[in-house]
DNA sequence: ACCTGCTGCGGCGATTTGCCACACCTGTCC
DNA sequence: GGACAGGTGTGGCAAATCGCCGCAGCAGGT
């Protein structure tokens, strides 16, 4: 499968290019929005893995541009710091899949390749952990904030201090 | 606009219909997957808001039938504990939005309206409090390993000790 | 009687939180 | 320019909380 990855990160990009040519795939690369979209003209991949933090800008615009230029593309995204809505936003703008970091090659192959990781789940009481639901409420609030960390640690009924703190860890598997 | 309301939970489903009502909804009421299917065939409603929960059974397989008997409808999801996994199944198989309890009356009939919460949602929203959050979640999971502190705990992956220690404390208003 | 599982409670060290302070930056207003 | 307000990042420190241990009691099944 030729693959596309869209990453600003270097080092988490080349390690999972190179998994992901272990595994098979023609892997090439892009750094930035513009980068991407000529690698997606020139390549024509049949699987696009997306970053959402691209630098300064957002990768949400891009679903729909590459979804245009490319409609039968198998279209992935990848986010550090993923919500409920920001997941649905990005299917509703295009995206195939939504996946977190750290998400592992085969996670992100399985995505790529359309194995359904929801279907193969039994979809049966696996009830989110105390920690998984704070984070997740944590970053739908301070999207709703405008990314304003102190307006969201007010409405959170936190200190301003204690959210950063939150904020500067790894999300909860 | 008119609206089936499916939602085993008594107290949730009658108060979120009264709100409904008030705001110029027609709603009738479900409170299992049959009586919801029966209901959907003889009320034909616009808008269905679906809770994941149905006492045992899984609200998720409702999501199609429901989809193929009312291709038209504007189809909610409504759960207490969500994962980002599990939106997208819900929207993989026709659900049109997916919302987090607690959701407000106005949050609801936004999204039964279409308008998409997440970019039209007002900033001054009245957020749950962290705190507030943790409190309904600790409840809804303690109900459904029926009253089992330490299967509660270990699905919120907290200490049991902990869990004891919270559910001693009043609940936050 | 025996074993298993759940509950309530106490204690102790490690971690987290709340609350202060300070410095830095970016706008805005006079 | 200078003052000012609002947001952010960082540090420190006491207090609260958490995780983990133990123990005892009590129900249910063998």
């Amino acid at each position: 499968m030729r693959v596309l990855l869209i990453e600003d990160d270097e080092s988490f990009r080349t390690t999972l290019a190179l998994a992901l040519k272990r595994r098979g795939c023609e892997v090439h690369q892009a750094a930035n929005a513009t980068a991407a979209m000529s690698e997606a003209r020139a390549a024509q991949p049949q699987g696009i893995v997306l970053d959402m933090r691209l630098g300064s800008s957002n990768g949400m615009v891009l679903i729909p541009e590459l979804r245009q230029l490319l409609p039968q593309v198998r279209l992935i995204v990848l986010t550090g710091y993923g919500s409920i809505p920001s997941a649905l936003e990005a299917v509703r703008l295009g995206a195939d899949d939504y996946l977190l970091k750290p998400a592992s090659a085969d996670q992100v192959l399985a995505a790529l390749e359309g194995l359904d990781g929801s279907s193969a789940r039994p979809a049966a009481a696996d009830l989110p952990s105390l920690a998984r639901l704070e984070w997740e409420h944590i970053q739908r609030v301070l999207h709703d904030c405008g990314g304003n960390i102190s307006h969201a640690a007010a409405a959170l009924g936190i200190d301003r201090r204690t959210l950063q703190r939150k904020l500067g860890k790894q999300p909860p598997s």
